[in-house]
DNA sequence: ATGTCC
């Protein structure tokens, strides 16, 4: 028997799973989908989240998103609130590519300008931008550099010129974690970030290339606000993050956290779901190196939205200033945060983790813009490199319901293995340029594991998202160049 | 996701 039955539907886009399921459940478990996305959700999303409602300190209840899929302790989508004096942090929850996350940067560009050097422009991005496993960067930094990278995240970046200054308003957090101790980062952790600035990574990290369709636009003033404002206008996608640095940060403390849990009496009943609490040293010191790794993550996104618009300076012979290359939003997927929020009429400090969620703040909110208050903030979630992405804005009720956290993309159907099984990475890259999508990769096995086909439908996820009330759609993206790792 | 096993 499938364990989704175990979840009661209590309205069109949430089901419920009681605390009495299991006797171990500290908190319910709200799961944000719709009848379709349901009647396919893995059960192992299902057993994760009922896992995590047995960890301690938490708050109110488990979110999952509509774009939920089987990870690691964690389901990817999963939104946990802690108490901060009973709660515990778990680097499960937060997830081994921390501060995964995505940028959408606006160009004055149109398809008529764009479409007829899209090749030269992939293949161009494709040179200044390295994908692939293990890919070192084009900036190799000291220890003074790195030191600065860790600690400062995006004010080392406008210091060092490597942006500009205003990009940071447009930026989770204002791209920078406060808290990171360098200190703390092993060697080894160290060696493996000091050289990959500027990266991609593998898996489903990209760099696209999309178009705006006037039909596509769901809210013309939000959408003009977040600099989109005519048909076949180019923007450019950025999805990536803090690449070996943070999987070394991960995995330290995943180890370490194992070892000591029974001298704070955590019991868990998946060794993937490894804690510690909040308030310990272990706690602090893991929150001290995630920010670390989150703020490497910020200026990796940023030099490669740097290099970006350079390879677009030197193509279309124009300043990036000129052909109008300003950032409309970073935002993080993969990451635990200090936030306030108001929760059973009550406003209180919570520590979230979210792990391949997206943040989702209602209109007003103290963190946004001043152009982005009246609309809420720019929630960018990926779709497959054949269908398509969104733009999305947090709503009031996103705050009451999911702590401000909306889903991130259109999450895997398929395992990679079985994908590169039924695909063909060569014949897929062949129909999508005959579908108008040039796409470019480290490997053609890459490739075919990213297909269409191998995930959710984003347009599903969409509606869930809308119809639970965590963001509202305000334009849809299509893709016509790509570059994956 | 990840120098896909020190």
């Amino acid at each position: 028997m499938s364990l989704r039955n175990q979840a009661n539907k209590i309205s069109d886009n949430v089901w419920e799973i009681p605390t009495s399921v299991r006797k171990d459940m500290n908190v319910p478990v709200h799961i944000y989908s719709n009848d379709n996305l349901f009647a396919s959700l893995d059960d192992g999303v299902i057993k994760q989240s009922m896992n995590v409602s047995s960890l301690p300190g938490l708050v109110q209840k488990v979110n999952v998103m509509p774009d939920a899929h089987w990870g690691y302790g964690f389901p990817i989508g999963g939104v946990a609130a802690m108490d901060i004096e009973e709660g515990v942090i778990s680097p499960g929850g937060i997830g081994f590519d921390i501060n995964c996350g995505m940028r959408l940067i606006q160009t004055n560009l149109t398809i008529e300008v764009v479409q007829p050097r899209l090749k030269e422009l992939v293949n161009e991005l494709f040179k200044a931008v390295p994908t692939g496993v293990g890919r070192k960067g084009p900036l190799p930094l000291t220890h003074t550099q790195m030191h600065g990278v860790m600690k400062d995240g995006i004010d080392w970046v406008i210091e060092n010129d490597l942006g500009w200054a205003e990009d940071k308003k447009f930026m989770e957090e204002q791209g920078k974690i406060e808290g990171a101790k360098p200190e703390l980062i092993s060697q080894k952790a160290r060696g493996r970030g000091q050289n990959q600035l500027g990266t991609l990574g593998s898996g489903n990290h990209f760099l696209e290339i999309q178009v705006v369709k006037e039909g596509n636009i769901y809210d013309k003033e939000a959408a003009n606000a977040f600099g989109i404002n005519k048909n076949n206008q180019i923007v450019i996608m950025v999805h990536c993050g803090s690449r070996g640095f943070g999987h070394q940060v991960a995995s330290e403390h995943l180890n370490l956290f194992l070892d000591i849990m029974p001298k704070y009496g955590i019991k868990i009943l998946d060794k993937e779901l490894a804690a510690a609490p909040i308030k310990s040293r272990e706690g602090e010191n893991y929150f001290a190196s995630m920010a670390c790794a989150a703020n490497l993550a910020f200026v990796n996104r940023a030099i490669i939205m740097e290099n970006t618009r350079k390879v677009f300076s030197r193509i279309f012979k124009q300043d990036p200033e000129d052909l109008g290359m300003n950032l409309t939003y970073d935002v993080c997927h993969n990451i635990a945060k200090f936030e306030t929020h108001k929760i059973d009429g009550e406003t209180r400090e919570v520590l979230i983790h979210r792990k391949g969620a997206t943040r989702s703040f209602a209109p007003n909110h103290s963190d946004l813009a001043e152009k982005y208050k009246p609309h809420g903030q720019p929630v960018i979630i990926g779709g497959s490199m054949e269908t398509g992405s969104y733009i999305l804005a947090g709503t009031e009720s996103s705050m009451t319901q999911a702590f401000g956290s909306s889903p991130h993309g259109s999450g895997r159907t398929m395992s990679r293995s079985k994908a590169k099984k039924q695909i063909d990475g060569k014949t897929l890259q062949q129909n999508m340029l005959k579908k108008g999508i040039y796409v470019k990769g480290a490997s053609l096995r890459g490739l075919a594991e990213e297909a269409g086909l191998a995930y959710k439908d984003l347009d599903d996820v969409v509606k869930a998202a809308q119809g639970g009330g965590l963001s509202r759609p305000i334009v849809k993206l299509l893709p016509i160049g790509n570059i994956k790792g």
